[in-house]
DNA sequence: CTATTTCTTCACGAATTTATCACGTCAACT
DNA sequence: AGTTGACGTGATAAATTCGTGAAGAAATAG
């Protein structure tokens, strides 16, 4: 799951609602705008990892919102065309404009996931940034955020590693020793340090939530489950 | 004329040719291979500015080519792949291997000339202008200006670069790993000096406003956000 | 060459984080 | 019942990380 954030500049509505469902499905979120001067002010405001801009609006055109971007706003977010024009002289005009691809309609929307992603890649070196998610307890690996219904948590730097194994491996058991070697390599404390560990990242976590996510199976390990939604 | 190295690997000499001679008409100096072991040796001793690559090649299958360059000899040089192959698989696939663009033939020459143009544009950090916007705080690249709620501040030379990469990845974390290679590349300072730097940047773009917007991220680095915002 | 700015290094202290321990509970086994 | 082992609970001391600020070295400007 990515989590990047992606703006929607696009005016027909179905080709929208598709693209946007299906980016949404692959863990981005989508902004989105149905015309040129909303598309422009929301570009130039937020931070987007990258932007879909269809060429032809209404209210505005697409290039020439592309150019203020770059010229006025001087923002250098990744950005893709997306456009039924098939000439050259538009792909052209398009990228010496400052648009970093160019995908003509009628396009296949898994072309598209694959040309945003790799814009996204190209942009932030390879840093792999996800969104770990059980239930209603999220973990942002890229802004190092944990947050259960809504609140945000504040645990230790052992406890947010711990997690993050747990999370990634759900609703998998991790045996103590995979965590231990995980966090401390080769040279384990003497102590069985870990049990306090889990003591406490069970104590934020878990304890003040109703459901319980955070299970104990014995000598086999931890696991992380949301059994009702199972 | 951009002057810059161009390595085009490709074993359709007549196509090879038009490339090398339309590319080289507009300014670029371009290396050529005709097969897939010559192109990534070559790849891999030189900086290219950008790889153009065909897919089909004898010897070494392009995709392995790529994946070669990328993983085992850690270059992220720009890469266009240009290819006969127009399913939708081998697409997804190339760009999911690392490729940042894909042209399918038969293509028109000036399309490729301008997709390579993008793509140099795109990985020459970030074009010299360009303005980073976090809340109310904003960093022109171009005047080199800092200005936070109207007011102008003053900033050092290593402070404005530390700024610049959290403002770039915000609101991600950075580590201090990552922003210390960024700032003096692979022979470090002995002492923990970035930490001195950071405070220096925090007294000057933090300390006199209400909102703060660096935070600190135990054992993990450092990351510009607004919270408020957010 | 001097003045100024900027960078590095260091040392101290506050705050956080971690390791370790002691004890309690519970289930399995004897 | 008693023993044993696994794990929860909680306190505390040790270790670590980071903020803070100053002082001298190095770089840059004038």
């Amino acid at each position: 799951m990515p989590n990047d954030n992606l703006l929607l500049i696009e005016d027909h509505r179905d080709i929208a609602d598709m693209v946007i469902e299906f980016l949404q499905r692959r863990g981005y979120s989508v902004d989105y705008a149905a015309d040129g001067v909303t598309g422009l002010h929301l570009a130039v405001r937020n931070n987007y990892d990258a932007i879909i801009l269809d060429l032809m609006l209404p209210g505005m055109d697409g290039l020439d919102l592309l150019q203020k971007l770059r010229s006025e706003a001087r923002k250098s977010t990744p950005l893709l065309i997306l456009t039924a024009r098939d000439t050259l002289q538009e792909k052209i005009a398009g990228l010496e404009a400052g648009a970093d691809d160019y995908l003509v309609k009628p396009f296949e929307i898994r072309e598209l996931g694959a040309r945003v992603r790799a814009l996204i890649r190209r942009h932030r070196g390879q840093v792999s940034h996800e969104v770990l998610q059980i239930a209603d307890l999220s973990f942002d690996t890229g802004t190092m955020r944990v947050v259960r219904a809504g609140k945000e948590l504040k645990l230790t730097p052992i406890g947010l590693k711990i997690l993050a194994i747990l999370m990634r491996s759900s609703p998998r058991v991790v045996s103590r020793r995979d965590i231990e070697r995980q966090i401390w390599g080769d040279i384990l404390p003497d102590s069985d340090t870990l049990r306090s560990h889990m003591y406490n990242l069970r104590k934020t976590i878990d304890k003040p939530f109703d459901v319980q996510l955070l299970h104990t199976v014995q000598n086999a390990g931890f696991k992380l489950e949301d059994y009702e939604q199972a």
